[in-house]
DNA sequence: CCCCGATTTCCGCTGAACGGAAGTCTCGCC
DNA sequence: GGCGAGACTTCCGTTCAGCGGAAATCGGGG
C-alpha cells in the first residue's frame, strides 16, 4: 500500500455516519498502526484536509480545504451553478422539495436539493446516493442510461416500500413511457407519503443529444396538479439546457 | 517535502481559474517532475480524488470522491444543512440574493448563496472568499471577531469601489454600531449598484454566546424597506440558532 | 495517588518513492 | 505521408523518507 493510499484511507474513514473521529477510531477504521495514523493525520491537519472539531478537541473532521476543492469538481461547478437559479425559481413557485441529480454508476447521486419548511420530509441529502429504480429522478436517468446499466438495475429491484416496483417488465414499460412522454413519476415507491415527478436535462453535444442530469420534485400527492408541476419542471430543464457550458 | 504533501500539492494546483489541467500543467503548477506527477496522479485517479474530464480526455479535474468528502466538512454538514430551509424561506419572501457566510482567517468565506433570476448580480460564489471590511456579512463577522483579527483588517482597508470605507476610525465606529444594533449594512462598498444588510448567527455554547456565522442579503437599494429586510433576517437567524447542533 | 486508555514522540531499518532518461503516442505542418 | 515537436507513459537503480514498535507523556476517574 502506497503512502498516498494510506492518506486517502484515512480520509475514507469519514462517512455520513462518522463525521467526527478520534485518532484511535481513525487508525482502526483505516487499518493503520496508531503511530502511522498519527503522523499522516498531522500532515493532513497542517494542510487543512483535516481539522480538529474545535481547537483542542480530540475529534478530527474533514477540513475546509477539502470542501473548497470539492466545489471545483465538475459535478458541482458546471451543472449545479447553472441550475441553481432555476431550482430556486421552481422552489419559489411550488414550495416543494426540488432535486437535481446525476447518475453515478448504478445509483442516483443527488447534486442539489432545496427544501423549505412546508416541504415533505425526504431522505435524500446533497451528496447521498439512492437506487435508480424507485425515485423520480432515478427513473429518468435510468430510462436514458446505457443498456448494461439498465440490465443490471432491472435484475436487482430491491423493495423499499410496499409500492416499490420490483417486476422488471413493469418498470421496463414505465421507462419506455418516460422516454416517450418526457417525464417520470413515482407514487410512494421510495417513501410512504411522498410522490415525485422528474424530467431529463439534455445537453446538445456534437452529433447526439445526451441526458446529463435530471430535475425533479417531491410532493405529498400528485392528484391535484401534476400537469402544472411537469410543465414547471420542463420550462426549467429547457432553461438549464440552454445555459449549460 | 513528504509524499502526502506532494499529492496535496497536486490537488492544490486546481483553483477557480483552473478547474481542468493537463498532466504537464499539473506538474508545473505543483512544482513536481513530470514522472512524479504522473505516478501520483495515477494513484489519485484510481482512488477517485481526480478524474479525467471525460474518458480519454487529457484533462484532469477534481473527482467526485473529493466532492463527497467535502460535504462531510462541518462548515457544510452542520451549519449549512440547518440553515438551508431558512435561507429558502427568506429567498421566497424577498427574491434577493441571500448569503450565509463564516469568517475564515481574515476573510469572509461564503458557505451558501441563493439567487434567482430577479436578484442583483453579485461576485460571491459558494466557496469564494472576500474581504471582511466591505460586505454586509463581513462587517458582522468582523464586529464579533477577536481583537487581533480586527487590528489586522483595520490596518489594511483596500479600496474596492469609490464608496469602500478605508478610514479605520469610520469602520471602527460602524462595527461598534453593528454590535449595538444587531445588524450591519453596506452601500455600494463592494460593488456598485449593490447594497446589503446582514445579521449575526449566534450559538449558545457553555459559558458564553459566540457568533458562528452571518446571514445577509443583497438588494439594489436599501431605501425602501430596510426595517422589513432586517426583521426577516433576524427571525431566520433566531431560527437557525435554535436548530444548531 | 495510582491506574489505564489515549495520544505523542523517538529512532534505526528498509523497501517504496524518486526522477532522469528512454520509449511511445499524437498532433499539425510541410 | 513523412517529419518534428510536444505531451504522455514506462523503466529501473539509488537513496532517503516513511514505517511502526516501543517508550514517554497526558489526562481523567476512582
Amino acid at each position: 500500500m502506497s503512502v498516498t493510499a494510506r492518506a486517502l484511507a484515512l480520509l475514507s474513514a469519514f462517512d455520513e455516519r462518522h463525521r467526527r473521529l478520534t485518532l484511535t477510531e481513525l487508525a482502526r477504521r483505516a487499518g493503520l498502526p496508531l503511530a502511522t495514523a498519527h503522523r499522516l493525520t498531522g500532515e493532513l491537519l497542517s494542510w487543512g484536509a483535516l481539522e480538529r472539531l474545535s481547537p483542542g478537541s480530540p475529534y478530527y473532521v474533514i477540513g475546509r480545504r477539502i470542501w473548497d476543492l470539492g466545489l471545483l469538481a465538475p459535478v458541482q461547478s458546471g451543472l449545479r451553478q447553472v441550475a441553481s437559479p432555476f431550482l430556486h425559481d421552481i422552489y419559489a413557485a411550488t414550495l416543494a422539495t426540488v432535486h437535481l441529480a446525476v447518475r453515478d454508476g448504478d445509483e442516483v447521486l443527488y447534486v442539489d436539493r432545496l427544501s423549505g419548511h412546508q416541504s415533505v420530509p425526504v431522505v435524500s441529502e446533497i451528496g447521498s446516493r439512492l437506487p435508480l429504480h424507485c425515485t423520480g429522478v432515478g427513473k429518468v436517468l435510468l430510462a436514458h442510461a446505457p443498456a448494461d446499466v439498465q440490465r443490471r438495475v432491472l435484475g436487482d429491484l430491491r423493495r423499499i416500500t410496499p409500492y416499490t416496483i420490483t417486476q422488471p417488465g413493469r418498470l421496463s414499460a414505465q421507462l419506455e413511457r418516460t422516454r416517450r412522454e418526457g417525464y417520470a413519476q413515482t407514487v410512494e415507491e421510495m417513501s410512504l407519503g411522498g410522490c415525485s415527478v422528474a424530467v431529463p436535462i439534455r445537453r446538445p453535444t456534437t452529433g447526439k443529444v445526451e441526458v446529463v442530469a435530471a430535475l425533479g420534485l417531491v410532493v405529498p400527492t400528485l392528484k391535484r396538479d401534476k400537469p402544472r408541476l411537469v410543465a414547471a419542471l420542463q420550462v426549467a430543464a429547457e432553461g438549464i439546457s440552454r445555459s449549460l457550458p
